[in-house]
DNA sequence: ATCAAACCTTGACCCAGGTCAGCCTAGCCC
DNA sequence: GGGCTAGGCTGACCTGGGTCAAGGTTTGAT
């Protein structure tokens, strides 16, 4: 079952943005009051999405982005004529997702809750009409879409000639900070992804992922109970990432 | 020197985008007629670059966005704290150079000429201007980045736990696409780039693509003599491709 | 035509990390 | 609470592809 298929009568009216934690780091950020108000008024809030379930199925119609509010999501390809599927990105609280829909009549890629998930759905019909009106909506989706191309070259290079330790360090950082702006602790977090999900991330067996993670944290950089993280040395990492 | 550089003289008045072959596959291909003639009048037309040249500098202002009119440009990206260069992409005629520039104000990514390469300059701050009233503008503006983003998103499965094969093989069905949408064979096209580049790009070292280029070779899927590529056999990369 | 620099090819060697196998642990459902 | 299942850890083994080295070819400048 996917979020769109629920009672509408569990939805919420507006999702009351302006009183919306997230706000400061999600799509509604930037936007005029006027702008924010009337986005607002068509988002919707399915009902939350449990371990597993997915938010967009590949190859389904293109009707949404969503707006993650808590919980997260990893997308996965499965690439035409392969049965492996592969992980390709990982969702925060705040940010956008179902970008690379746009234009397309049929989602490119599914996403998938890595745990009990609250979302805004943003059809994107409706909201093709208001940024017409809206310059700032437009930049505002331009930005966003420029931040996830800055975030995927950026894993590109990660992914190019690097070793499993920097790959991994190179993850641990990126995520760190992602929390960080979230206004959460930047040492300390859980990965809500499995061995096996970060190691199809950065084209790693998942041996080689629980691995490299003891290894660091016999060298002392972190400290990790299954998924419970806490960095011991944001320079430690920083080094392995940079090394040689 | 830099495209932005030489003397404005040279610069023709508009681009005369009714007219350009490339119509078909760049930014301006969806456009109303009012937009279309609106962005061609803001089009300027740097003198062409010499292979080798820098179009963008990494770390440089942003100010602008290129289309390709003529040649192809490899985009290079130097991970802080390292000083080796990763290839994250190619550019081919029709395509659209900076949008990962979007909302920053610096360049995130160097842009370098392959080789003779023409570019048409679209000043980014008139470019803004001239959506707030064009909806059509935004929107091709959203399509072409949502398909950058699928692009990479395509570039990540191929280097996750794909062979030196495989990544070759998706390589080269990938450009042949590109080609074809610009009007190219599909099956004979010169590449602009060198071993190196394609290594970077693919994460591999230069001397594997050599020697996978000559298996293939070997094998009669492809006839190669240095960078002018025949495809003997589409459904034999393609094998290769989904192998396993 | 000559030369230099950049690029490409091929061979030999070796190691990072993939694969397979076995066992342990955590979390969930009845 | 007990048992089941998904997920995580670790060891042994092996191979794809990285690295180093040497020689050939293409390109472009003088």
């Amino acid at each position: 079952m996917t979020a769109t298929e629920q009672d509408p009568g569990t939805r919420l009216p507006g999702a009351q943005c302006d009183v919306c934690s997230l706000h400061g780091v999600c799509l509604t950020q930037d936007l005029s009051a006027d702008a924010l108000e009337r986005l607002d008024s068509m988002l919707d809030q399915p009902s939350p999405l449990k371990r597993g379930e997915s938010l967009i199925t590949q190859g389904n119609a293109f009707t949404s982005l969503y707006l993650v509010r808590s919980g997260s999501l990893k997308q996965v390809v499965r690439p035409l004529g392969q049965e492996l599927e592969h992980v390709v990105g990982f969702y925060l609280p705040g940010e956008t997702v179902g970008l690379e829909g746009i234009g397309e009549s049929h989602c490119p890629a599914s996403v998938v809750a890595m745990e009990t998930t609250f979302v805004c759905e943003l059809p994107y019909a409706r909201l093709s009409e208001l940024y017409c009106n809206n310059p700032s909506l437009s930049e505002s989706l331009l930005h966003r879409m420029s931040r996830e191309l800055r975030g995927e070259k950026r894993q590109l290079c990660l992914m190019s000639g690097r070793t499993a330790e920097q790959r991994l360090a190179g993850f641990l950082l990126g995520l760190s900070e992602r929390f960080q702006q979230r206004g959460c602790s930047r040492y300390r977090f859980r990965l809500a992804m499995s061995r096996g999900d970060i190691g199809s991330h950065l084209g790693l067996a998942l041996e080689t992922v629980s691995r490299v993670l003891g290894r660091f944290q016999r060298q002392g950089v972190i400290q990790i109970a299954t998924r419970e993280l806490t960095i011991l040395s944001l320079e430690g990492l920083r080094a392995i990432l940079e090394e040689h």
